[in-house]
RNA sequence: GGGCGGUUAGCUCAGCUGGUAGAGCACCGGCUUUACACGCCGGGUGUCACAGGUUCGAGUCCUGUACCGCCCA
């Protein structure tokens, strides 16, 4: 006899078979295959990161569908990788450094990169190792990094490519600027905070002496800064000062009051400082009105020269200094509360410092255009189909894209400058020296991390050559991602896939949700409640963290990753082991192979109708992974399993092995194939624990083989799919019927305490001969389930009132329990009953004594409602002749 | 301010093209029935946020309100 432990034990299971499938091959695409092609890449983590709960849900999906797809035949790409996440790993080695009493600057460029390489190769492993842990079924033999040569030189291709056409250009604009990480950020790494702050009313005066305006304003210290107050040109109250020139306090600057329409009469005063050099807003208006640029605050966040005695003071430090100032100068008239967003590093929290400086920008208008169009007609479809809504949102909303960073780990930038002629070239390979015949100086910037991860989808698969892997794997067939990085990959994948590989990256785009904690909160660390993905994996194991995160995957919704759910599933995994363990403990342990099922006209019920249902449930399961709901579809394997297939079928199927001969061959082929078909169903979703259990089983010839073909593997093995020689309506409605009689009987026991050792009797009246043939069928069965000594059919039954009477269909159930039984408490029992029924006939006849439901509502809708009128009516006279009986 | 989503059992959530509500967990009662106490048997505990509207009929469609959340500005 083949024999498992008692219980399920995933400590030892798990990487054993991480291991053997990597060793296999399994998850190596192969483009030489016939079998068609189906593809996905991993949006690369951070090299240096952690596996967090929002990866395990974006890798726990997407797994799923490449082990799905795999076992349906395709050839799956899933290609891993790691980005170099450019801000973050900088400063974790700057602070390593720092503890070190050391910086960056001391050690000198190359010595830096040398430094930091180190460290990501150094904490590669940890992310992908946890990769390996949760499971992630991806091709390692492809796995890509973004500052690998290849993808350093697809990198360098599109920059100078988009250099050439116009669509990158280098500018002294604007932008957001982190003071700690001393970098240019673009507007997607700020994150608007909501800040308590105050509103300073200060007053300006007029260069002759007059009370001037009074403007208001979040940030006094930029006042220093100012070139201009501003009031809407429609303004009444200002009408009259357009024009004037006003005295800013403290330098003494003269300022010009200008009309510009962007000013919002309603905030404040209604008049507002200009302050272009430190405010998107100002800056564009200085444009207009062509006002000067003061810098009051520099790269270091402190105050510059022009700040005048301010300069070095921090700039919050110089705020409130300045407010002193203003209030003993008697201009500070007024200072409210205030609440509003600030933009902050979305790396370090830094409050971020608007200023100008030359950076690096994309021109995003020409690439928005067609990634729009791309998903307007349907070449990439969103799933949910409403976030197509924010993907239009923004890409039509978009602005330039700041693209280099004055970092010194990523993509230097490809542009050399001549100090002699100044000359700037772009090109993909270092220039020897300029044509003046002067040294070139390369550009000491870096790139944004997320313009070689937009190329992801193409580069990995060695773009700009035309590669096997881009021919046969590009576009991609799915992108599973989370909602926070719809803009920053997603979108620009589409932008520069579209623009280089000349196709959209993906045909669909399954954008997931954010796990919360049980409560429905956002996970933070400031408020400690992060679920670590390891450590629940290490407590209840990868399959039902994996299967839990399924379940709860909703589409559209958020997940609240909730305790019970997790339990309830780790349970699911301990009784899948140990019906699996029953399974092999009645198996003989010389069958290699898996016997066919016999013919339907040769087996029993139970049988027909375990077979239907495991075909109904391939067909459900397959339909759910179809249409991306992995919450059906573990829903549906859950209830199948436990609820018909354990509960039931496996208790009926017991009797049949203790036979002997062909009734014995035929439950064991029968519960075998079941058994394998449903283990198949759920491996997508419960990797480990279903290769562990179906390699124990005999082997079905020719399937699930590693492709050297030595050895076997459920992550290869055929999905099942409906088989429609199974279907069989007559055997669901027998076994329903049954179902309906042994349960009435167990009601009855549990409601009056009968201990499952006492035996008892039912009588059936009013049974017609096609359910007798049935229930005579089924005899033993019911007998055995629902501890019957005999179970008979009568067409009388006296008048005992010491008899339990039950309703079942057209018939009633006797059972005499005397000694048991509570008269007072089964006439309430009917009672009750029969007032539902009450309320239920109620409005059953409301609704057909209206005739304009009869006339209006569907055909069969009104023959469905008469049908339902008739089984109460039925079951009404039933309950009023038993409640007669009981009070006899 | 703009956009999106949510509000259904004690908790976490399903509920497709309208036909008077379901799952898991929790809970209550009873069980050493030889796969499983991480189990077995039985029990549903609800004003489907609120107010209107459409309809023979609304958890489901429409409008509005309240509250919660996310994204963008």
């Amino acid at each position: 006899m083949r024999e498992l432990s008692k219980g399920f034990d995933h400590t030892t299971v798990d990487q054993k078979w991480y291991a053997f499938w990597e060793k296999a091959g399994a998850f190596r695409a192969d483009p030489s295959s016939s079998r068609p092609a189906f593809s996905m890449v991993l949006p690369p983590p951070n090299v240096t990161g952690v596996l967090h709960i929002g990866h395990a849900l974006n890798q726990t999906l997407p797994d799923v569908v490449s082990r799905w797809k795999r076992m349906t035949g395709h050839d799956v790409l899933w290609l891993p990788g790691t980005d170099h996440a450019g801000i973050a790993t900088q400063n974790v080695v700057e602070r390593q450094l720092a503890a070190e009493g050391t910086d960056r600057h001391a050690m000198g460029r190359e010595a830096f990169e040398a430094r930091v390489w180190e460290w990501a190769k150094q904490s590669h492993g940890t992310i992908t190792s946890q990769m390996r842990t949760l499971g992630s079924s991806v091709d390692w033999s492809r796995e890509r990094f973004t500052l690998d040569d290849d993808l350093s030189r697809a990198v360098r291709r599109v920059f100078v490519t988009l250099y050439r056409d116009g669509l990158i250009y280098r500018g002294k604009y604007i932008v957001n600027w982190c003071t700690r990480c001393r970098t240019a950020l673009s507007d997607l790494e700020v994150t608007h905070d909501p800040v308590e702050g105050k509103l300073y009313h200060i007053r300006y005066l007029t260069v002759d002496g007059g009370d001037g305006v009074v403007v208001a304003t979040t940030r006094p210290e930029t006042m220093l800064g100012d070139t201009a107050v501003a009031v809407h040109p429609e303004d009444e109250r200002y009408r009259d000062y357009i024009g004037q020139t006003l005295r800013l306090p403290i330098l003494d600057r003269e300022l010009p009051l200008i009309a510009d329409d962007f000013v919002d009469r309603e905030f404040g005063t209604g008049a507002v400082k200009v302050t272009p050099a430190h405010d998107p807003n100002d800056f564009e208006m200085g444009q207009r009105h062509d006002l000067p640029q003061v810098a009051v605050i520099g790269e270091d966040g402190k105050m510059t020269a022009a700040a005048g005695h301010y300069e070095g003071q921090d700039r919050f430090a110089a705020r409130k200094a300045l407010v002193a100032q203003l209030e003993e100068d008697g201009r500070l008239l007024q200072v409210d509360d205030h609440s509003h967003a600030v933009g902050h590093c979305s790396r370090c929290g830094t409050v971020v410092e608007p200023l100008v400086s030359t950076q690096w920008f994309v021109k995003i208008k020409p690439l928005a255009e067609p990634a729009i169009a791309a998903v307007e007609d349907g070449r990439t479809k969103f799933v949910p189909d409403n976030w197509a809504r924010t993907y239009f949102e923004w890409m039509t909303n978009i602005h330039d894209w700041c693209i280099s960073r004055q970092l010194w780990w990523g993509h230097r930038v490809p542009a050399w400058y001549c100090d002699t002629c100044g000359a700037v070239r772009v090109e993909e390979q270092a220039p020897e020296a300029c044509t003046c015949g002067a040294e070139l100086r390369q550009d000491t910037d870096v790139l944004d991390t997320w313009f070689s991860s937009g190329l992801w989808p193409f580069s990995t698969m060695g773009w700009p050559d035309e590669t096997e892997d881009l021919m046969r794997y590009y576009p991609t067939s799915v992108m599973i991602t989370g909602l926070d990085i719809i803009f920053f990959w997603v979108a620009r994948m589409m932008m520069l896939g579209m623009k280089f590989a000349g196709e959209v990256p993906f045909k669909t785009v399954y954008i997931t949700s954010l796990v919360r904690d049980e409560q429905g909160k956002k996970m933070s660390k400031s408020r400690g409640n992060v679920v670590n993905p390891l450590e629940v994996m290490d407590d209840i194991g990868a399959d039902a963290f994996r299967f839990t995160l399924a379940a709860l995957a909703s589409p559209g919704m958020d997940i609240s990753l909730s305790e019970g759910r997790l339990r309830g599933y780790r349970q699911f995994v301990n009784k899948i082991w140990n019906a699996s363990r029953f399974l092999l403990m009645n198996l003989p342990d010389d069958l290699e192979e898996q016997p066919e099922v016999p013919a339907r006209g040769e087996l029993e019920t139970i049988h027909r109708w375990i077979l239907h249902r495991s075909s109904v449930l391939a067909c459900e399961v397959g339909a759910a992974l179809e249409a991306f709901r992995f919450d059906v579809a573990a829903d549906r394997l859950y209830h199948f399993f436990w609820h018909e297939y354990a509960d039931w079928y496996i208790e009926l199927v017991k009797p049949h092995l203790q036979a002997e001969g062909a009734e014995l061959d035929r439950a064991r082929a029968v519960l075998l194939t079941v058994h394998d078909r449903v283990l198949r169903l759920l491996h997508p979703f419960m990797p480990f624990v279903t290769e562990e259990l179906w390699q124990t089983l005999p082997a079905v010839p020719g399937d699930g083989l590693t492709p050297d073909g030595q050895a076997r593997t459920i992550t290869r093995a055929r999905f099942p799919e409906r088989v429609d020689a199974w279907t069989d309506l007559d055997a669901v409605a027998e076994i329903e019927l049954f179902q309906e009689v042994v349960t009435t009987i167990r009601t009855v026991r549990a409601e009056l305490g009968v201990p499952p050792s006492r035996k008892i009797v039912t009588l059936i009246e009013g049974a017609d001969d096609d359910v007798r043939t049935v229930l005579n069928r089924h005899g033993d069965y019911v007998r055995r389930l629902a501890g019957l000594e005999t179970l008979t059919f009568t067409e009388t039954v006296e008048r005992d009132p010491d008899t339990v009477r039950r309703v079942v269909r057209q018939m009633r159930l006797y059972l005499p329990l005397a000694g048991v039984i509570d008269r007072d408490a089964e006439t309430a029992r009917v009672r009750k009953e029969l007032d539902k029924l009450a309320k239920q006939l109620g409005g059953l006849e409301g609704k057909l004594g209206n005739p304009k439901f009869r006339e209006r509502a569907a055909p069969e809708v009104v023959s469905e409602a008469e049908a339902q009128q008739r089984a109460a009516l039925e079951r009404r006279s039933q309950l009023e002749q038993i409640l007669e009986e009981l009070t006899l």
